[in-house]
DNA sequence: TCAAAAGTGTTTCTGCTACACCCATGC
DNA sequence: GCATGGGTGTAGCAGAAACACTTTTGA
């Protein structure tokens, strides 16, 4: 079966970076690739877009297939159309960021062409195929603007966390200190956590107030224009 | 003469929206289809990716052959990928919006397959084709949300401009009024504005200071980690 | 009782907001 | 001299930043 158009037609794929959060550390989740070209060489999940799925069912799709991850925080990012950034030859890309909790998805699994799926520290980046590093530096720069001014951060905890999570959250991401005291003040003030309770487990000092994001809240404060800031 | 592939691909199109700005209005440029589909209707410049060039250079010539325009501010938007956003079939469109003094090009030129090219402010646009309403709103949104960190309004305006048409540009696109005085001050206190002496022509009352932009300065403080901020 | 993290208020400072009058020019 | 927009300073307020001690818990 082969397709035929009288114009010549770059091929379009989309690639994704997973990011994920470990309590200390930026993650990214990248594959080892089991096909030409890069063989063997890591890279971010990604694959061709079908005809008959939008470009987000192909991220997710491409997800899914690769390291078994469905329902996360999913967003375009940028369309890279450099002429050799692929050596089979012409190849547009529509790349993605996503947000998971690693715990969620500890065990990633490869599937169909992608022999595996690993989670690497930001900081212990293998080399990358294709631009890839590109991409990711570029999906960096994204969510260290975005999670200042949009509930983003939320995605990379567990459902209930505590504040001092989300305060090493947001300091390993941005690569800078927060006041423990201002920081609490300026997020509890804007009432979009919901208290469930000290149910933190063994630790050897004080157990901690856990929160949840409460996002019915804050779509609905979001409409009444507030606006999130750190 | 025609091209083979393994498995069928979307066609890969860009479209551009160009944002004018006539001294009280954001205005739009659109072209005038002089073919099929949606032939007669009024769309966003664009048109099909050639294979050797990147997605910027083919939004470039696709302004350039449609709209005589070149040499704008030009920044990648989004990227569509609706299953029927065209009735030709799949069709994926990488968007561009670009920023253009309009005294510059008061007349834009029609092109190759655009039979005219046309300023439409933004309050009273045409019916467009394709999905191209949906392109433009997240064009203007995104206007809307940079204009406040980033100092491309400038590219709006002619060259020398005075502070009551900086302010009736962030007035008109924002849709919100600013205090003249507090204004003026922020704006100066960055610094990044040459006063060039008050060369403005017949007016009958007080001639108003003209500045101009002074981007390597804010290039440099920019570097300095300085931020541009309405 | 010690170590380790949780929790909590007040003061200071800075930057934003609000606000009104005189100036220059052409008609 | 009048109509029109240009140009300017200050006082009050709100939100950000700086800062240190007490509490809880398990070992």
């Amino acid at each position: 079966m082969s397709y035929t158009y009288e114009h010549p037609r770059p091929a379009l794929t989309v690639d994704c970076v997973v990011f994920g959060w470990d309590g200390a550390e930026l993650q990214v989740l990248l594959i080892e690739r089991a096909e030409a070209p890069f063989m063997g060489n890591w890279a971010l999940p990604g694959g061709f877009v079908h005809m008959d799925e939008t470009l987000d069912d192909a991220a997710q799709r491409e997800l899914q297939e690769e390291t078994g991850l469905a329902d996360l925080f999913l967003e375009q990012l940028f369309t890279f159309g450099a002429l050799d950034r692929d050596p089979r030859g012409r190849v547009v890309t529509v790349a993605y960021y996503a947000l998971v909790n690693i715990f969620h998805h500890e065990k990633p699994q490869g599937g169909t062409d992608a022999s595996q799926a690993t989670w690497f520290p930001m900081e212990q980046l293998p080399t990358l195929a294709f631009d890839h590093t590109t991409i990711l530096n570029t999906a960096l720069e994204r969510l260290r603007g975005k999670i200042l001014y949009r509930p983003i951060g939320f995605e990379l905890l567990p459902e209930k966390f505590s504040f001092t999570q989300l305060q090493e959250l947001y300091e390993g991401i941005l690569g800078t200190a927060f006041d423990r005291r201002n920081f609490r003040k300026k997020i509890l003030s804007m009432g979009i956590l919901n208290e469930c309770g000290k149910v933190q487990g063994d630790v050897p000092h004080r157990k901690a107030t856990l929160y949840k994001f409460d996002e019915p809240k804050y779509k609905q404060l979001e409409m009444n224009g507030f606006e999130f800031k750190i």
